[in-house]
DNA sequence: GGTTCGCGCAACCAGGAGGTTGCATTCATG
DNA sequence: CATGAATGCAACCTCCTGGTTGCGCGAACC
């Protein structure tokens, strides 16, 4: 298989890192409306060089937040949808613990019976 | 106010950022069970020096994911569950950006009518 | 009261992240 | 085929990050 393949990651930290940036974010969010768009597409919003927008968006295809497919003569970036979703599960895995704890805490302090 | 306190931030990309490590991710999972910590009983678990825990936790600190407070000669951190159910949501909105497009695409690519 | 435990502060270091510039390459197009 | 647009590659730079060590200080405890 080839090297650059981590679609199906079970470890969350890479696809969080992948997130936490606020140009990441603006590319991915503009890329959540369903429609691939090409990298000069994406350069021309953001208040950055070509080169710099392309490094995000490889980062983005290394967390597997982004597919990238050649189309001529530009390399169109489409969202993915799987570590998007695989985030949210382990954040509503956290809360949901935190939600058990707090409400064994409550059945343990409020005992009247 | 004071210089350190972004609870209600509506950027969720320090969230991000503060999740996007394997040893705070960590930390955050054992603080979600409910229990509060002191420094010294975080580290006991991690594999690094007390000090490196520390700047880990002032990081989750910083995006509000725990919060921190003085007992006697340990400070225990804590678990805050208010950045964890943000950047949720956020996700959420990526996602539920994501499906109506497809549904949209769905609903024009089959138009058998 | 001295010792030990828990912590904070500061300096320091290697490596990576984010960004720029310059140049080569490839494809579309008149 | 010559030109221009879209990209890739590589070098370079600055700053932040993650980690270490050493030391000082206040709180507990015998």
């Amino acid at each position: 298989m080839s090297s650059s393949s981590p679609p199906a990651d079970g470890d969350p930290a890479p696809v969080f890192s992948a997130l936490g940036d606020p140009t990441r974010l603006a590319l991915l969010s503009t890329l959540s409306d369903g429609q691939p768009r090409s990298i000069a597409s994406l350069s021309a919003d953001a208040g950055m060089t070509r080169q710099a927008v392309t490094k995000h968006l490889r980062v983005l295809e290394g967390a597997g937040l982004v597919s990238n497919i050649r189309v001529g003569r530009e390399s169109r970036f489409a969202f993915a949808p799987g570590p998007v979703a695989r985030a949210r599960s382990y954040l509503d895995e956290v809360s949901a613990r935190w939600d058990e704890a707090l409400e064994r805490l409550r059945a343990f302090v409020q005992r009247p019976d």
